[in-house]
DNA sequence: CGATTCTGTAAGTATCCACATACATTATGG
DNA sequence: CCATAATGTATGTGGATACTTACAGAATCG
């Protein structure tokens, strides 16, 4: 009993720079010695954040989607609370998806999937991410139930393909921004039930 | 002039194991110790097969691409020449969609896409895969434009991003199989333009 | 203060991995 | 049959990399 411990403050000041290391470089090419760098100390205090270099990255996949849904809940705060969130969403991510290319740490995550633990925390994300859709697509203002008779839940499901798939166009520069931005506008409000329009 | 070279025969007869290598276990988890195991040779005949590891990666993503094409069109060759292929297609794949498990080959590319000939495979094979989409979709008996105006272009970007998700909620044990083959039978008929049908 | 625990810095290690070298064997064209 | 080039097998290597150990200073409790 002397000195109290400043563990978990350290991780979390430490974990947004870790998160970028993660995400520009991959799991596997992100070296131990990369992380700490870039995290502004030296390799052994990581050890003594995280058991592992594993432990490490899933707690680098939490802090991006807790990242990306505060951004969220921060923009609906000022949408009117009529259940128009949806497409509040919608529209900013036709802008800015992607911009902070934070998708980039699912995809090398799901490079590493037969690993148990890694595959919990990506299911578990993918869970979050679905489920905070589904009660935006729900508390629409029209129906309960999104375009042409699609059950929420999967549309819920088809937005997250539809964000991944511009995610993947913007990556290899096969989409150009204005298509991509058409993409999400087209098909997401075709998904939320406004059709044609 | 002697003994003639057998090079192209024996990278032909090796690809299938050395994409399934690549399938299981991710671009920088392979080894070429455990590529050349698995193609039951020595890692010295895979380096004079390809002149590096990055080749074998690309040489394996461009089979899996092919491989998957020639199923498709297989079976669209048993499909009645109405244009009714991409309906043909849908079906199929709302049951057999990700059975190889070939997607995985792409989450891995997805994470080394900073190296530019990697990134140009990996959006080729999309581009291929877009084009080849789009074909069917433009020649649907109905209309040239597909499900409530969307352009078919987008439309088969919005099919890429659908097959993307029920694999990703496949692997991950996020989408039970019943649930996945709703989500592309049902968002799929919805693209295509039928509706509620 | 002082015992104790936290924190920073530096160096070490055992393993692994992409790729190379060396050489014996085999098949082909002339 | 023989010169030439392809093929098979074994072993080597230099560098990287996850994780460890050693130790000095500093902050907090009683």
């Amino acid at each position: 009993m002397s000195r109290p411990s400043r563990v978990s403050e350290k991780r979390r000041e430490i974990l947004p720079a870790l998160a970028d290391a993660f995400t520009e470089l991959g799991y596997r090419r992100a070296t131990t010695q990369s992380l700490a760098r870039r995290c502004g100390i030296q390799e052994n205090v990581l050890y003594r954040l995280w058991p592992d270099k594993k432990a490490m990255f899933i707690a680098a996949i939490e802090h991006v989607y807790d990242f990306s849904e505060t951004t969220w809940l921060r923009l609906l705060e000022t949408a009117p609370a009529d259940g128009g969130g949806a497409r509040r969403l919608l529209e900013f991510e036709s802008i800015h998806h992607g911009e902070f290319g934070h998708y980039r740490i699912i995809f090398t995550g799901l490079g590493e999937t037969d690993d148990p633990e890694i595959r919990k925390a990506l299911k578990s994300m993918f869970t979050r991410f679905h489920r905070f859709l589904l009660a935006q697509l729900v508390s629409q203002p029209k129906r309960g139930r999104s375009g042409a008779g699609i059950p929420p839940a999967l549309a819920a499901w088809a937005f997250i393909g539809l964000g991944t798939v511009a995610n993947i166009g913007r990556e290899l520069g096969a989409l150009g921004d204005s298509d991509r931005k058409r993409l999400i506008a087209t098909v997401g409000q075709f998904l939320l039930g406004s059709g044609d329009q």
